[in-house]
DNA sequence: CAAAAACTTAACTCACCAGTTAAGAAAAGG
DNA sequence: CCTTTTCTTAACTGGTGAGTTAAGTTTTTG
């Protein structure tokens, strides 16, 4: 049932338990600011078991953060969906919600105030996580312009604009006032804004289109 | 001349010189990361004397946060000129410049780093900073849409979406990413780009203001 | 079950840092 | 010019943190 000895799995899973402790200690305190003890502490080791797993404070850190981030990737499954409309919403909110969620922005604060020292680190993160989304945004922007749906010269500003648009005022204020809970209300409002403002300026037929997200809203407001 | 003695005008100096080490001491490091004895390295004088001028660590970290940020607080000076367009392009380009400033993003850095550790900051920061340009923004709207140019419900969105729509990418990027000079060729295709989109969602008269803007682009490229 | 191997820990080292103290230098006032 | 006051500094203190060591414990293996 299981290939590992125990010794093995026992390995692992304090590697994993070290990992959590690490991103909450760093999160909460910076790199400088976070202390190895802290760290073994919340994981329930000592620290010269701690260092049996990574031998630095920098190499832990960066296994930190080299972990994969789930729900990160988040892609559009069905390209053929001929209804762009509830795609866009449908991801808007998946992406939305990932991305506020509090652990989400202390990680995301965690490497902002610490990408001056660790230049690797910035570059990372941006080419495996936002880079990622973009290039899935770019691609099926492109989806909808050759299927007639969407209008515009550079897909990639396409694909930031409906990002800024929806994402960046919740985020930065988040960013920078940590503890104020999103609420489903407020990114609703922030997400439907933005699309209606996207597909205005990007949609072949916008009145359509715009008529759709009406009934969408509609229907979803209904939900709760 | 002067009406400070000797003495006075030696303090008040002194301050400035502590206080701009300590910004580029404390950015470069963050607050746990930074010494005090570095800070008055950097100062050119001893620590003694650094704690003559100001009594801790965090007093010294939260006066060189309050002190004023010049700069930000750019604002539409001619809410009477009739070319929407110009104002709005030339608000973006100071703005842009201003926030895409080496220096600034170092500041928004630590800002963003530290505002777990430091509630208060962010929230100064945020009520001092974006929300002082955000609140200009909103007049700007709302004067525009009386005078019949614009047209929307929600000022704060509109406001929000222009910002969004100009600055989130290059920034974001930014933030991330140290270092990495923007071309004022980047900035233009970003402003440019978010100008059209705006002006295609929020303009009364889109076609002519989007004429308006592609002159005011061919004039400035023609500049350069 | 006993010996070997791997793992874990309490206690230590060394360096650094925030904040202080005591003694010396400079300015102000008579 | 000399005394007083203020400013400045070199040297210190107490505490903490990264990383190590040596001794004890658990797991594996014959």
């Amino acid at each position: 049932m299981n290939q590992l000895s125990r010794r093995e799995r026992n390995r692992l899973e304090r590697q994993n338990r070290i990992l959590d402790a690490a991103i909450k200690v760093f999160a909460e305190a910076g790199f400088p600011g976070a202390s190895m003890d802290e760290i073994a502490r919340q994981a329930g080791l000592s620290k010269p078991t701690l260092y049996q797993y990574f031998t630095s404070k920098e190499a832990l850190f960066e296994a930190m953060m080299a972990a994969p981030r789930e729900g990160m990737m988040l892609t559009f499954d069905d390209a053929a969906n001929p209804d762009m409309v509830a795609q866009l919403l449908r991801f808007a909110w998946s992406y939305a919600e990932t991305v506020m969620r509090p652990e989400f922005l202390s990680l995301a604060r965690l490497i902002i105030g610490e990408a001056q020292r660790f230049p690797d680190l910035g570059r990372d993160y941006q080419a495996s996580g936002p880079d990622q989304v973009l290039q899935g945004l770019i691609a099926f922007m492109e989806a909808q312009r050759n299927a007639g749906r969407l209008v515009f010269d550079d897909a990639e500003l396409a694909a930031e604009d409906f990002w800024g648009l929806i994402l960046s005022a919740p985020r930065n204020r988040a960013l920078h006032i940590p503890d104020t809970d999103v609420s489903r209300a407020s990114l609703a409002r922030y997400i439907h804004n933005g699309l209606r403002v996207f597909l205005r300026a990007y949609s072949a037929q916008p009145d359509q289109d715009l008529a759709r997200l009406d009934r969408a809203t509609v229907a979803e407001t209904a939900q709760n």
